[in-house]
DNA sequence: CCCGTCC
DNA sequence: TCCTCTGACCCAAGACGGG
DNA sequence: TGGGTCCGAGGAC
């Protein structure tokens, strides 16, 4: 998933285009997060001596768990994320889920092994290894969401693509993902995990897309040839190219067909039968719901419905649900305020510089719309 | 800060 | 010789709070 | 599964 060393190449090649903010600055922000990412995430790492949490018949919770606390926890900070599922995967995609799934029966012999041998470490790692977020699970975090009353969107093709599509269509102030192909799809902008900022006390990491071809000296066309070069889920690479030589390519020659003119393909043989130019396709056109067919809302979480949900059916503790639930009432109303207050001072120029107002105590003149001074 | 608990 | 890529290896991937 | 690091094998110069 994502694009090989784009972060390590942006830093290096475009480090202005990445910037560092404090959580707070985020307060009243919508932020797309990729659903099935988050609930994988949750299920690989939530659990209690190598086993999944689970209730009394063994149904796993670790993925609600993971959900219901981090949306609190943005909802506590006056970020108000709206969730995106994963649809079909293109078929370009296909190789690479073919390779996986080879991996995982791989994965699964070896985990058949360690059972016999008796080896609890090396069956707790290939069980880690075969997680797969199932259809089950995503119906799970859908139902808790509605009930916590935090919009979610089921995306056509890839969720991460959608999340970009709410973002450039203005529903959305940018994704939060650790995923940089968000970038490669165009993202006025990129949060990276900025649900582990306020815990870890890590500032959040934005992108800016404008930035990042600014900064690369590339168009957005040639910066998605770019990502291809590097190597992402769509297609081969060239063997003996990595991002040193790929961004100089195409800054030099422009797009991948004038590169494999000019370089020798002796020594840099591209992969047979290469599909280079439907990756591109897919990254300049995927399929996704146009961001104006798409409505979020916020609302104040159903409690009662949460606690039957949560505790009956999942034995989680009522007070802790509960007491979620009024955090979630009393973030919502904050974020609501707050999204009013920097109203003023964001809409103004929203794709380039952001603002820099929250600091500066922002006066604003440019393109007209909304630009009225900060309040306060 | 570390380490156990959450279910 | 220098630069760049590759492949091997390892590790950790959540959120939270009590002690 | 990906990311970080480190080392050896090539081409690049």
């Amino acid at each position: 998933m994502g694009i090989h060393n784009l972060a390590k190449l942006i830093a290096d090649f475009a480090p202005s285009a990445m910037k560092e903010q404090e959580m707070k600055s985020y307060f009243g922000r919508k932020i797309a997060i990729d659903a099935s990412m988050c609930i994988y995430q949750f299920l690989i790492a939530v659990r209690s001596d190598g086993a999944q949490l689970a209730n009394e018949d063994g149904e796993v919770t670790s993925h609600l768990v993971g959900l219901f606390y981090r949306t609190i926890r943005m909802i506590d900070n006056g970020i108000k994320p709206a969730y995106v599922f994963d649809g079909k995967p293109p078929d370009l995609k296909s190789g690479e889920l073919v390779k996986r799934k080879e991996r995982r029966q791989e994965a699964e012999k070896e985990l058949e092994k360690a059972k016999e041998a008796g080896d609890t470490e090396n069956v707790q790692k290939f069980e880690r290894r075969l997680v797969r977020a199932t259809p089950q699970h995503n119906e799970d975090c859908k139902k808790l969401l509605k009930l916590m009353g935090i919009p979610y969107v089921e995306a056509p093709g890839e969720a991460e693509a959608q999340c970009v599509a709410l973002v450039n269509g203005d529903k959305v102030y940018g994704v939060g993902t650790e995923d940089m192909d968000a970038l490669t799809f165009g993202t006025k902008v990129m949060l990276r995990q900025p649900h582990t900022s306020e815990a870890k006390k890590l500032p959040v990491q934005e992108y800016s897309f404008n930035k990042v071809l600014e900064g690369l000296n590339l168009s957005h066309e040639e910066f998605i040839d770019l990502c291809i070069l590097m190597g992402c889920d769509y297609c081969g690479t060239i063997r003996g190219i990595g991002p040193k030589r790929a961004i100089e390519l195409i800054q030099k020659h422009k797009n991948i067909e004038a590169v494999l003119e000019n370089i020798d393909q002796k020594k840099y043989p591209p992969p047979e039968g290469w599909l280079f130019k439907q990756a591109r396709e897919l990254f300049k056109h995927p399929d996704v719901t146009p961001a104006e067919d798409i409505e979020l809302k916020w609302t104040d979480p159903d409690e009662e419905g949460v606690v039957d949900f949560m505790c009956k059916r999942f034995g989680f503790n009522e007070e802790r649900i509960r007491n979620g639930c009024q955090k979630l009432k009393k973030g919502r109303k904050g974020a609501t305020q707050g999204r009013l207050d920097s109203f003023f001072t964001v809409v103004a120029n929203k794709s380039s510089n952001k603002r820099k107002a929250e600091e500066m105590n922002g006066k604003k003149s440019k393109k007209a719309k909304g630009s009225f001074k900060k309040r306060k």
